[in-house]
DNA sequence: CGAATAGTTGATGTATCTCAAGCAGGGTGG
DNA sequence: CCACCCTGCTTGAGATACATCAACTATTCG
């Protein structure tokens, strides 16, 4: 179902010299900025993913912790028989490879060409104030899982799909979101995830994904632009449709 | 589907005068062994759960951190039209209550009779000790909600029910299983669950638990002793069919 | 342009849900 | 002590949402 590669698992780049004055400082996430202050910037490591590389696999030794200072990112397990289940989606300012255990509970792979820094394990303990953007990271981890436990175990394919697409819209949806019509109404999404891989996401296939999106372009309620990218018309109908209000 | 009661939410016992000497202190768990030495030990406040009472419902002020000093409980969450969806068990040296907003994200409830330490959650931000255990049990936390999602994701009902009892044996299953046969293969498990917790914790109804139930029995993997009290004939046999192995 | 990959749509199958009836165990009160 | 009730569990029959299989179309890329 899913053939795996380990092609981009290359050591991490050590000899990347570390604050290199590329791309403005502006860019930088706040976990970045807390690190320049706390760590010796030397052991600073970042390294660019492409689509479907992968960053670890699960069972790989946990070593390092990631941050995404860029891109997007799914974390996935297989069943022995292939199927696959994406467990979280990692976006920019997440961290990820946070293990419980001394080896990976899941894999990693790139979804968007994504840029991410990497850290020790052992640094990281050293760290209170890195300790605490884990904390911080961790719970708001538990708290999307729980939703997408809610997700997976009571909702409709057609819920599913439409509170995959609001997650996209983070001043809507779940608890930011009145109900009531606001000014703009509409915005334009982009996926950066196949049908497949939305289908593994929601515990669905990916033809059931593909008529969920038609029943939602049926309604009005969203616009193919091309095939991942998705204007929303009606963000509060969709917000309805979603079997959390 | 579920009337909620807030019938157990007494304000936290702050009369209680700490530590009493009720119980023996070999009892105590390692959070509770940390705390007396880490904390004004006046603060520590205890509560009795019996099942069914809430502890606190989605959406309340999230003041607390609680652990579990023995028993079982529940977190879930419920769709506006009803549907219920349990995210978590929580055992005895589990944390639970730990939010990443200012409100429970989830409804907590007993399951069986339960003792539980509750703390401040602004203490708890003091203490660095705390903070680490605080982690640890987010890890494991995650951990288990990535299998859990796995499970609803992925998994077929009968798959469900034997990840479920698995859950129960704690050698075995998951990555502690060496999958060859040990000399006991057999145990007895208490469930303190219904039909229905279990279905609103697999995402499926009961009347779906309860034949993969019968199809367990009918295969001879397990008994019936009381309706909560299963005895696990072949471990090895029901862990072949959680769709891990 | 043509092949390869990704997405859509239709027809059919099936696992699970829904509805409904009957059963079992535990507690209560006459 | 037994009849009764109540709650939870089991089992069956039928309905349905989603999966599967398959053909076709759209998009991407060399």
């Amino acid at each position: 179902m899913c053939v795996l590669e380990r092609d981009d698992l290359a050591p991490v780049p050590k000899d990347s010299e570390a604050p290199p004055s590329h791309e403005g400082d502006d860019a930088l996430s706040p976990t970045e900025i807390l690190l320049r202050l706390t760590h010796d910037p030397r052991r600073i490591a970042r390294h660019k993913y492409e689509p479907h590389n992968t960053v670890f696999l699960e069972g790989d030794p946990a070593d390092h912790i990631y941050e995404v200072l860029s891109g997007t990112l799914m974390l996935y397990k297989l069943l022995p028989d292939g199927r696959r289940q994406i467990v979280e989606v990692v976006l920019s300012g997440d961290l990820f490879g946070l293990a419980h255990m001394d080896v990976y509970d899941c894999c990693a792979e790139a979804l968007t060409p994504a840029l991410v820094a990497i850290f020790d394990r052992r640094d990281a303990q050293m760290s209170e104030a890195f300790q605490q953007q884990i904390t911080k990271c961790l719970l708001r981890k538990v708290q999307t899982l729980h939703d997408h436990v809610v997700t997976l175990g009571r909702k409709t394919a057609l819920e599913r799909v439409a509170t995959f697409l609001i997650r996209f819209i983070p001043t809507r949806g779940s608890y930011g979101c009145t109900g009531k019509q606001e000014p703009k109404d509409c915005t334009r999404i982009h996926l950066a995830m196949t049908r497949q891989e939305i289908a593994d996401y929601l515990g669905l296939t990916l033809e059931t994904v593909s008529r969920a999106f038609s029943e939602l372009k049926r309604r009005g309620i969203l616009t193919l632009e091309k095939q991942d990218e998705v204007m929303i018309n009606h963000i509060c109908c969709l917000c309805k449709l979603t079997g959390a209000h």
